[in-house]
RNA sequence: CGCGGGGUGGAGCAGUCCGGUAGCUCGUCGGGCUCAUAACCCGAAGGUCGCAAGUUCAAAUCUUGCCCCCGCAACCA
């Protein structure tokens, strides 16, 4: 398997963490702990921290923008270890790393002539810091908050985007799935149908932010700032010390960039016109999820119905929301939340149907073999009808529903297992075959069981590895729960013998009040 | 004429790109089992797939029109 290298948004920190951004980040986790399992794996994330929003939230907090963000830095970092999230590395657009590579990229671009300095004129709107074209104004004022707006002219630098309208229209039709669901693919190329403008890069009203980098272009170039966005994107190479560092020639391009799909136009769009401009290769894709909504409404700061993933972690349990957030909906889709639909989840996937097979499984074994893995009692006739031979394709069904960002059907997949294992226990009765001393018949049952745990401590190990862990540790074993799945997952991997450590209950029920 | 998403059994959702027995989870009803977290297993009922027209041997799926709900419109994942 070539590298995978898998991306987040880093995310703009003008305020606390909601459950979205823990979403995002889960998701990017899931998919780097089935990659490790069979090659190198890169995961990176971060916090974006320039711009006016996090300039105006540390003046109102009357901290510096440096201060803001170092404060705020570890509450995003707590709450991705909370999730379990394993990072590779957290880039903060504010590290020298960072700054000297934007500036870089900066100077390359303006060298190869694709930045050029021009004049940026327009209506704008000082509450909304956003320009308007004239023919969107309201009655002369800003068709959002109806306040007056003012003609802004001030020399900036632009980044040539028109130039790559047609490479970029080009290579959408070579490569149907850069940029996935279908639906963001079909709205970018809307975009590019009408073209694309030459970008302004440049702030001279803003001071937080990475300096425009003096060149040679003479000394009269304005001062300030470079755009946000601009800033931001090339986090994904400069976390990889391009254009020389060792990451940088092993992991790019990205196997994978995750966004929510209102940055689509920035990622989908300027990112790969940006990566040709200094001569390397746009992203393999970009994927685009949809919103998790609360009650149908979009979550949003303003409307003041964000949702604490915090207390969501302290409630349910971090592997639990992971496997919801995981489970519930088609990814890339939007759905809606409501902790209803977490405790439905919850408890008949995660405690009727998985815990509670582990609980009984185990309990048989502690009852009828003391807790011993018996000896498969196969032998060569009856190995051919073994139950674990119809899951023999099961792990690379997984993986690779996985791998294509289809969570929700990897799942299922897996709970097909669940289900198998379930239906087992009752086809073939171990407590009649206990009472009837059928010793051979129970060997083989226990032992399907037990291996059939292994199976899902293993499969289940990127969703929720915390509870995966616990059922790795009832079954006692030793190695590695996150071996490639290749040799790990061969039916009748799971030693005889081996002592088994019944436990806690995984998934306690959660028993709502009935009003 | 701004752009886009959605309307599928009681609830929540897949399926729609590439037409061909309408699927899943929960709930309901009936039965079974007793190892287990009142959990597990089997079976059943329940849908003219928003409305209308069109294309087709065949439409949830393609085309057109209409009705209703919801996002976005250069810094909310």
């Amino acid at each position: 398997m070539r590298p995978f290298y898998v991306t987040t948004p880093i995310y703009y920190i003008s305020g606390n963490p909601h459950i979205g951004h823990a979403y995002t980040t889960i998701v990017a986790d899931v998919l780097a702990r089935t990659a490790r399992t069979a090659g190198p794996a890169f995961f990176l994330t971060g916090t974006d921290e320039h711009g006016q929003k996090v300039a105006d939230a540390a003046a109102a907090a009357g901290k510096t923008p440096q201060q803001w963000c170092d404060d705020l830095v570890p509450r995003w970092q707590s709450l991705f270890a909370l999730y379990q999230v394993q990072y590779d590395d957290f880039i903060r657009t504010t590290q020298p790393r960072h700054q000297q590579i934007v500036q870089s990229v900066f100077e390359t671009l303006r060298d190869r002539g694709d930045v050029y300095l021009g004049k940026y004129e327009g209506w704008y709107c000082v509450h909304d810091e956003t320009f308007w074209l004239e023919s969107k104004l309201v009655d002369g004022k800003c068709p959002t908050c109806g306040r007056p707006v003012q003609w802004l002219s001030e020399d900036d630098w632009f980044f040539k985007l028109s130039k790559y309208t047609q490479p970029l229209k080009q290579y959408f039709i070579d490569h149907p799935d850069f940029v996935r669901p279908r639906t963001v693919y079909n709205e970018m190329m809307a975009l590019l149908d009408e073209g694309l403008d030459d970008l302004s890069i440049s702030r001279t009203n803003l001071e937080w932010g990475i300096p425009v980098p003096r060149g040679a272009a003479g000394s009269e170039q304005p001062h300030g700032v470079i755009y946000v966005w601009f800033d931001a994107l090339l986090n994904y190479i400069s976390a990889l010390e391009w254009p020389a560092g060792e990451r940088f020639k092993t992991f790019w391009p990205a196997t994978v960039q995750l966004i929510g799909k209102e940055i689509a136009r920035f990622h989908t769009l300027i990112w790969p016109a940006i990566l040709w401009g200094i001569g390397e290769q746009a992203p393999e894709m970009v994927f685009a999820h949809g919103w998790i909504t609360v009650e149908g409404q979009k979550i949003g700061k303003s409307l003041g119905n964000a949702v604490d993933p915090f207390a969501l972690a302290d409630r349910f349990g971090s592997d639990a929301m992971r496997y919801f957030l995981l489970r519930e909906a088609p990814f890339g889709n939007d759905f809606s939340y409501s902790e209803e639909k977490i405790v439905q989840r919850y408890n008949s996937d995660l405690g009727n149907d998985l815990g509670n097979l582990v609980k009984r499984s185990l309990t048989m074994l502690e009852k009828y073999r003391n807790g011993l893995v018996p000896a498969p009692a196969y032998d060569e006739s009856r190995r051919g009808r073994a139950f674990g031979e119809r899951f023999a394709d099961l792990p690379a069904r997984v993986r690779a529903l996985i791998l294509d960002l289809q969570f929700r059907d990897a799942l299922e997949a897996v709970w097909e297992l669940v289900g198998a294992l379930n239906r087992e226990i009752e086809e073939r009765k171990p407590w009649v075959l206990h009472k009837e001393g059928r010793q051979d018949d129970l060997d083989a049952l226990l032992y399907d069981l037990c291996e059939g745990l292994r199976w899902l401590a293993i499969l289940l190990a990127p969703f929720m590895p915390g509870r995966a862990a616990a059922i790795w540790q009832q079954l006692g074993m030793r190695d590695r729960i996150d071996a490639d799945w290749t040799a790990a997952l061969q039916w009748g991997g799971l030693a005889a013998g081996t002592q088994t450590q019944p436990g806690e209950v995984l998934f306690p029920r959660i028993e709502t009040a009935t009003e």
